[in-house]
Order: structure tokens, then sequence, then C-alpha cells
DNA sequence: CGTTATATGGAGAACGTTCTACAAATTGTC
DNA sequence: GACAATTTGTAGAACGTTCTCCATATAACG
């Protein structure tokens, strides 16, 4: 009688790869030959193992892929979930990813440097295949760092010098010049835009982008004294106070160009509380065509960046660099303009 | 000479438990000890191996641990980024993690039950601590086989006899109540649901439990003959088609409570649109108090639930469901009303 | 000083994959 | 029919943890 009787297949009741090669009466190599149709599988031992997992309802175990191997996961850093922006970034995700293997896992960071580190340091330790960074706030070279380890594409992060990893974004500069000959084309002259405060937003940032394009564009005009950019707080209620502030202004100008619909939207919402009519008194463009600002409440002029677009884009940039391309790739999309209530009173209006 | 020199610790780059063992002297177990705080270390011993973490700036690899132990991740699945609700959740189920050794990992179903089935079987494969499901569409049964495999808090669903996991919500029957109780205070009698297609959402969900709160609030006041809910579809165009046709009836109520605000804000825009004044043609309120919700422009009165509340009970549930309890939980808050002007015209409005 | 508790550290077997080397079987070639 | 070339399948070593035994070293006790 042989002492070695420790084979007890079924102590646990997980279906691992051991299970099915078993079930198949094959080799566990076999079995993971044709998972990743490698070279060297007759048909006939491709049925089996394929009729085995089917019938085991096999799934194999990440944690042990990962291990070894690709897990098949992409990992998506968000900088806040708020932004009415990013969730269509996460469906073009999505909807590229779906008919894949892949399968993206979402980190919210909540712009904290702190929890955006230890976040891409866990999707690293979880053995990801990839990550997708949208509007990051780390610099740089922290990010090249990064990339030596795993492929990144970075969203929304404007480093076109950047070597170790991809970059995919709308042209900010180019959106804000849009934004402010939209204004001219409607005869406003005293333009100012309302941006972000000097402490949110590094050079990379979209904001600092949308900066410069504007000053560009005001500068092209002859306008070039009068740009001035207000900087307005991210949190409440200091925002609304600067927002208050501005729309009191004596010299108050007669069209302004806010960095985001989020901003956009709250102005044209305390304007109305104090009777600053839109567009009459003031005009108002956003930018990002959020769904709010379509809505006929609102009725912001925006300037659109399919954010769809730029998550398909970004995560098939992700699948190829992970399927081997090391030379860095850096695209740019072109924004455009949707006119509405807020820039110019249109003939289907409200106003009867 | 020895032929085994295979002693190669540098061959790659990563830091592993091996490294920081070498690094201080010791055995692996020891520093897996020392991790763990398990039993049986000396304060000596603790101190050189947390130095050498510290130098090596060492970190577990995930997918390791989560092929033996724990992984010290918690899956969230949401079944749609876009509603404004479920950020605030999700902030809260940060809230909580932030200073505990855990962190969270999300996923979007899109509210494709083949999507979240495989997110969910992902997240076990991946070996996560637990899951709290965001208003998950799969039935119970399935539900409950899955939490045989790993601990389950679900959200926004209502299932109080489940006893394979746990759920947190609001008290959706009461809030629909409050709703209504809100719209005959401002002296409305003729008040109608507008609720979600036949299609979208099963027994549990949170619309069919607004349902029969709203029937039971009109039966409550003799009002149950005239308890008319109205069935809107989820989807573009479809959904603004009925909405038109709604506030074009002849027979259309003075008083509407939606479901939810994600309908109530598009119905507003489209009574603006259509000429219908509100409150003074038509009373709306919504459900959620999303931040649209509060904008001056919108001033929609609404029924709040803490999302953010939500998520750190459920978390905390989840927690203590991971560290041993077995017994069910079903936790239910009670939402309150925040009136606004879509219900009626209060003394700091707009119209002077 | 011998015996027994107790505190401390380590060996080594899992966990479920991937993938390199190699063996065995089959086919092709002269 | 001998040999090489090719195809097909398998053994078994990683991967980086956790955690159950064990082996010591030290303390306690008579």
């Amino acid at each position: 009688m042989p002492i070695e009787d420790k084979q007890k297949p079924q102590r646990n009741d997980r279906v691992t790869i051991r299970t099915v090669a078993t079930h198949a009466g094959v080799s566990v190599a076999a079995v993971s030959k044709v998972m990743r149709n490698a070279y060297g599988v007759s048909d006939a031992l491709r049925a089996r193992v394929t009729d085995a997992i089917e019938v085991l309802a096999y799934r194999p175990s990440r944690a042990a892929r990962g291990l070894r191997g690709r897990s098949f996961t992409i990992g998506v850093l968000l900088i806040d979930i708020r932004n009415p922006f990013l969730p269509e970034v996460i469906a073009g995700v999505n909807g590229v990813l779906a008919p894949s293997h892949y399968q993206a896992m979402i980190g919210v960071s909540d712009a904290r440097v702190q929890l955006e580190t230890s976040l891409i340091e866990s999707m690293i330790d979880y053995k990801m295949d990839g990550l997708i960074l949208v509007a990051p706030r780390l610099p740089s070279e922290i990010l090249a760092k990064f990339a030596v380890q795993i492929p990144i594409v970075a969203v929304g992060y404007h480093d076109a010098g950047a070597t170790a990893f991809d970059t995919v974004n709308t042209d900010d500069q180019r959106g804000a010049e849009i934004a402010v000959e939209a204004l001219l084309a409607c005869g406003y002259r005293d333009i100012e835009m309302l941006s972000l405060g000097e402490r949110e937003g590094h050079a990379v940032s979209v904001v600092r982008q949308r900066e410069i394009g504007f000053r560009r564009a005001m500068q092209r005009s002859g306008l070039g004294s009068s740009a001035v950019i207000g900087k307005i707080p991210i949190a409440s209620p200091k925002r609304e106070e600067a927002m208050r502030k501005f729309l009191s202004r004596k010299d108050r100008p007669h069209a302004v160009f806010c960095w985001s619909d989020l901003d956009a939207i709250i102005l044209l919402s305390l304007a109305m509380e104090m009777g600053v009519r839109v567009p009459e008194d003031l005009a108002v463009i956003g930018y990002d065509n959020s769904s709010t600002a379509a809505l006929g409440l609102v009725n912001l002029a925006s300037i659109d960046q399919s954010g769809r677009e730029l998550g398909q884009v970004a995560t098939r940039a992700l699948i190829s660099r992970i399927e081997g391309r090391t030379s860095a790739e850096h695209i740019l999309q072109t924004p455009s303009l949707v006119s509405r209530n807020s820039l110019i009173r249109s003939g289907n209006g409200t106003d009867k």
C-alpha cells in the first residue's frame, strides 16, 4: 500500500486549470496552451479542452495570472468622478475593451497626489497590463518612472515631449481659440477668461493650455492688452464668492470664457440670481459640452471635446503599447464649437 | 568549485519580500509576520524589518497576496457612472477606506447584466476581499450564489429577506411618501408619478419601492383611485417624446413626482420650452437631490438621500463582514425633503 | 541542574497560473 | 528502413506571498 496517497483533488471547490486538465485527460500545460492559443495544439486536443472548460465553467484566476504573466486588466485612474466629462471617457474605454478579453478597473484619486501615487502603485502591484491616467496631477518625471514598469497613456495631460508614455488630448489651445473667435464673431470685444486658481493645475494641465490659447487668440485680434484671466478657486463656497464679485464688478466685461462647464453653469446660475441677463448683459461660453450645458434650462454654449472618442483613442493606444510599441505617441484631437443661447440669442429661443 | 551557483539575487529589479528578508538578515517568514503583525516577533526583529521595508521602499505584490490570502482591495460595482448620485457613494466609500489599508477598485457595468456578471466574477478572481454592488440588476438568487464566494453588500437593492448578503438603502417607500406629503401640503390634489419603464428595474429596485410609497401615500389621503403612474423610457429620444406627450396632455395633473432628478430636470427643461410654467402650471418634485437640482437655474425640489452616507455605511458593513460577521444586516436610512421653487414659489425666488 | 513552559525565528508547502525545455510521436526524405 | 525534421504533448520551475508546523533559545520552576 502506497503511503503517498495525498491525491485529494476535490479539497476545495474552486475549478482550477488542474481540474480542467484532469477532466479533459490532458496535462496542465496543454490547457494553458489552449487558453493562450499558443503553438503546438492539435484540433482534437483543443476541442477536448474547450469542452471541459465549457462544462466546468472554468474561469482562470486573475490573481494567479497576474503573478506569472498578464492579468488582462487595464487600470483607469480618474482624478475626480464628479466631472460629467469623465463618464464619457470611461464609456469610450469600455466600448473598445468590450469585444476584447481585457477589462477595466477604475480608481478614483479625488485629485490627491498621495492617493494618486498609491493607486498607480496598487495597479502595478496587481500586475495590470496597462494604465490610462485621466488628467493626472503627478509631474512628468514621476509618470516616466512609473512608465518603465507599466505601459501608460495619459489623457488630458499636455506633455508632447514625454518619451516614456503616450498622451491623448484634444487641442486645448485651439479650443480656447475657437471660443474666443466665436465671441469675436458675435461682436464682443471685451472678453475675459475665468480660469482655475493658481494652485490647481500644473503647467501641462488642460487649464493652462486653454489660457495659452485664450491669450494667443486675443493677441491675434489686437486685444492682447485686455486679455484678462481671472482665477476662480475650485471649492465652494470661495468659488461662488469669487464669481459674485466678478458679476458685480463695475467694469465687468460683456463676454466671458469659462475654462469648464462646471464653472460656467454655476456662473449662469449666479447671474440669474443677481439679475445679470445672459447673453444680453453677459455672454458666456464654457468648455466640455457637458450634458447639463445642453439642457434647455441652461443652454450654455460650449467647446465640445468628445470624451468618448478620447477614451477610445487612448485605449487603442494603450493596447498597441501593451503589444509591444515602444516609441511614444502624442495624439491631438480637434475640438469644436457648440453654439447655444448663452452666446447669442438664437431664433428658437424662449424669448417670444 | 561548486556547480550550484544559481544564486543570482538581482536578476530582476523588483523588490520582493525576499529582498527585504536578505537586507534585514532575516527569513522571509519573519518579514511576512511583521507585515501581518502576527504573533511571535520581537521588537528588535520588527525594527530591523521595518527599517529594511522603509529603505527599500518595499510594496507587497497584490497579485501574490491575492493568490494566497487577502488582497486588501474591495470592489465597487456601479450600474452607471452617469448618474450624479453615484459619485457621492464612491466618495463615502473612499472616505471610510482612506485611513485603512484597504483600497477600492471600481467597475462599471453600464446596466448590462452580462457585464455585471463578468465584472463580479473578475473581482472574485482577483481575490478581492469584498464587494459593494450599487443598484445591481442581477436577481437575488444569483447574488446569493456569489455571496458564498465573497462578502457582499448591496446598495440600492431592496431585499430585506436576503440572508447571504447585506443591504444598505434609504427607505425609498418613505421617500416617495414624503414627496407626496409635500405636494399635498402645498394644496395639490391631482398628483401623478413619472416612473421608469416597465422593463427597467426589477421588483427589488428603488424605482418600484418608490412606486409603492407613492401609491400608499395617495391611498392614505383618499386619492387612491387617481394615483396614476406614468412610465417613461430610460433612453433618448423616446424619453423626451414621452415627456412631451405628458406635458401637452389635456388632463395633465398640477403636480408630478419624478422617480429621479435625472428625469425631473429634463422635464423641467421641456416644460420651459413648451411654455408650461413651473410651479404655477405644474409643480415638480424629484428624487436624489443631485447637484444640478440645487442650481439656481434649475431649482428643483427633491428628496435627499445622502449618497455619501450610504457609501460610508455600506463600507463599514462590508468590513465587519470581511472580519467575520455572518448574519445578514439590512440597513435603512431615512430620506428628507429639500424644498425648492419647483414645488412652490418661495419668497427669495426670482420673480421680483 | 534538570524539566517544562514560553517566546522567538525559520523551513517549506501551498495558491493557480505561464512558459521553457524537453520527450514522444509522427511525417518526410533519400 | 535509417535518419532528420516537424508536430504534439508534458514536466516542472518560476512568480511573491501566507501560514502551518517545527526548531531553537530563553525563562520559570522545583
